[in-house]
DNA sequence: GTGGTCTAGACCACA
DNA sequence: GTGGTCTAGACCACG
């Protein structure tokens, strides 16, 4: 699995790690259960700082998208991942934000569903492309 | 108009205002040429200091959704915004981070598209709904 | 002669007034000696606040581009104008500024050179254009 | 890196900043991705605000003459830098306001020339000098 | 240690 | 009365 971090972005690395992750779930490059490298192993790898993969691994537990365990942080094999309330909150206001743009922005639905459409592709395994 | 800031909200103040302003040019309640209240008199009715009010309408004059004149701010009234690279490229990401977290939670299209509804009629003017 | 103000630049308008004036001078629409309208008058043709007015004609007095007479302002009739000491120094100023963004954003001699002579064909009187 | 403010200047504090910033990136004494002082070093150093460096260094952001990165702000290296459409204007405006008053004061264009080369003699790189 | 956010409050320029 | 500039100082997010 490629991590790929923009250090120069406005985007928080470990966002942009979590999202990395995450992504790397959907196109089954991770695999239920299976482990995550270590803290260090994987802020020597991309070259950021230990403490900031740390806080996204711990931020992904939070979230249920991770596990940890003795041994280290696994992908969470529940079949199906619940959104939890506060998450949800946050989900809904961040859903609010862009709807509000695309509207203020006069963005047609077309436009914002080919978008949607260029991400979705990016999430499939690589076989079912 | 009426502006509700939750002062205790991870989200910056001063990006609630800029969100609630949008909102009140899409529920017409500001009209494109209308002026806005001046950033002392809008600081002190919401409680918050004239700074953070004055950086939320710079930004939105950044945005091109307000201009600013010698009196003061008000609702641009180009008839077609449109979207800035820089802010294109930012919107694209905050649409991405919402579909990968939608996948990741289950979450079903008809879920995401009642929500989506349920918000869009928070944007349309009283007498529509 | 015809004052352009645009209320919304963000230059004040009373320096766009002193430049409209320069430029009515220059272009020879006022000449030496001549009268100019009164503070009142003029505020109230353009449309303006009658101290905005006044402010500009008092800078220009203060350049020695005008006099004060009792009937009011005149264009100074002295032969050859020589720039005050203080305001060569701002001349300078200015001047260094504009050389220092040319150099900076790379502007080439030649496109400098082509809008100053755009900029020194609207000077000219309209018969010898 | 020198910095010279003058803090009685009718010109704002950041204004200056910005065109010493420029001036030392012309001198060659900043170069192409090079780390600017951090906002609160710099203002402790030359005795002014934090918030006015903050000030001077987003502008000059703005104008792509600097980025910023996680760790501060460096010097922009991109190649050409090109100057956007709204400074465009203003850049013009400021040369129309410099050849009027290069007409009105009488001042020929040798004079003119004089100062505009020892102006451009300070921005060379003193080994070129 | 870096910038980001927010506050409180002062003085000034402009119209 | 409007925004602009500047200051002093606090707490926080990020790495």
């Amino acid at each position: 699995m490629y991590i790929r971090i923009r250090p120069d972005s406005e985007t928080p690395i470990y966002t942009q790690l979590i999202y990395q992750i995450k992504k790397g779930i959907l196109r089954k490059e991770l695999l239920p259960g299976e482990g995550l490298p270590s803290v260090r192993s994987l802020a020597g790898d991309i070259g950021i700082n230990m403490h900031t993969v740390n806080k996204a691994y711990k931020l992904l537990v939070e979230e249920g998208v991770l596990t940890q365990q003795k041994k280290g942080f696994i992908v969470n094999s529940d079949t199906k991942l619940e959104i939890q309330p506060p998450h949800l909150l946050l989900y809904k206001e961040r859903l609010e934000a862009l709807v509000i743009d695309t509207q203020i922005f006069g963005m047609s639905e077309e436009m914002v569903e080919q978008m949607k459409q260029e991400i979705e592709a990016t999430l499939k395994k690589d076989d079912e492309k």
